[in-house]
DNA sequence: TCGCGGCGGTGAACACCGTTAACAGTTAAC
DNA sequence: GTTAACTGTTAACGGTGTTCACCGCCGCGA
């Protein structure tokens, strides 16, 4: 990329700067909530006057924008080390591995998790809001997903639905994205959206509080939601607990 | 209730100007999602000084909070509005119609859902939150799918897991609602919560625009995942589309 | 009927927010 | 060495939630 060390002793200043930025905007992120990443905060935070961020971000939401992203790339990156982390795994047992690190990591920073996961602020700028490092950062993290299922399924293909019970619209949709899922049939497609909705919603119901009034650890249901998805999978499941 | 008609003259303004101050508030939510909602901003909706508000409410969130609770109950009235409209449908045929319904409304209100079902604003004050108005009306919401799903069971029981399936930790969290859920064994019980928490699931990822990478329009999935539920519960389901 | 207490309203003020403008010091480039 | 860009400042504007002191008016009891 950078020719003849393009960066000069400014450019790595500002890239510490920008750092410094953002693990403030963290540090206040995790400590009070989405409401408490103000410009101001984090300026005071480093001892800054509020205007002088904008020399670094264009507005307030661009840094929350950047710091979505970062987080995105944080939680990717725990959740491919988490994966990598045990080399006797099969497939099955690192598919397992992320499924149960995701929800770690969302009980341990909800903040975070409601940024990422929750209800988007509503933005009329961007209406079109593709290509976006946040957008990409999202790819990123659900990639990791979607290729670990996509070779459990190249390893031992797991039974589906018959493409004639998908309805023909559902169909359509799913055949679409048969290349980005790396060949697999519209029923298989289909199922791994299926359990991706199910992790989702397990997920955000505890992390928001949705389910208190059920149970008040939802531990064990975790377990036995997981443990019944990897069992249509076809993979040999941990007994749970 | 009251006795000897304890509302005075004033009483009734008093309650006029609260439901006058929640329309406005409603109004700037449809409008401009919850930011949009401020104390001077309702205030100046209706013509009013914004200390004015405090009058009616102890704070900005004690309106907020009131709110909420009233979108619980108007989603409540409808889903129910909804369930006894069509006489003829048998309980499958309500239970169809108020999942569709709360989908229908979600993707019409995506502002009120994010305030209901989205990730809650971090509130230091109110640790136990039990008892709040606004707590009693999401377990009236709540009520309207439980005590459907205990109605389908009880006119005709459907297959769920043995309670040996379950673990010990979870069985126990479950027959610990056995009261609640109409005498349901944990089993049943297990797998109303399983339905239940794949239907938000899925409703959150649509409004939540987390679906946007792999389906453009989640209807068919929609109704493809409500088949499921249904086949599962022993319904005669409707053919998807 | 009179008086009084409280309810419902006001404007001013405080502290915070995001954002812009005008300005100054430092640093890099030509 | 001059110049331009970069990085920071303070002041200011309009917005927010909230509190305070004040004030008129309605409704109740004597």
């Amino acid at each position: 990329m950078d020719l003849k060390t393009g960066e000069t002793r400014r450019d790595r200043q500002r890239a510490a700067t920008v750092a410094e930025i953002k693990a403030a905007a963290r540090k206040l992120l995790v400590e009070g909530g989405v409401p408490a990443v103000g410009l101001r905060a984090v300026a005071r935070e480093l001892g800054l006057s509020a205007p002088a961020l904008y020399r670094y971000f264009d507005s307030h939401e661009a840094l929350i924008s950047a710091l979505i992203a970062d987080l995105y790339d944080e939680l990717t990156d725990a959740l491919i080390a988490l994966r990598d982390s045990d080399p006797g795994a099969d497939l099955g047992g690192q598919l397992f591995l992320i499924a149960g690190g995701l929800r770690d990591w969302a009980l341990a920073h909800p903040a975070e998790f409601g940024l990422l996961f929750g209800a988007p602020v509503p933005n009329p700028l961007a209406e079109h809001h593709e290509l976006t490092p946040g957008h990409q950062a999202a790819m990123r993290f659900g990639a990791v997903f979607k290729d670990l299922v996509a070779k459990v399924y190249r390893q031992q293909p797991f039974a589906h639905p018959p493409e004639e019970a998908l309805g023909p619209e559902l169909l359509a949709q799913l055949t679409q994205k048969a290349e980005y899922f790396d060949g697999m049939p519209a029923g298989a497609i289909y199922l791994s959206l299926t359990y991706w909705t199910r992790l989702y919603g397990l997920i955000c119901m505890e992390v928001f509080g949705q389910l208190h009034w059920a149970l008040e650890d939802a531990g064990a249901y975790f377990q036995a939601q997981l443990f019944e998805i990897g069992e249509a999978l076809g993979l040999d499941c941990p007994l749970p607990e």
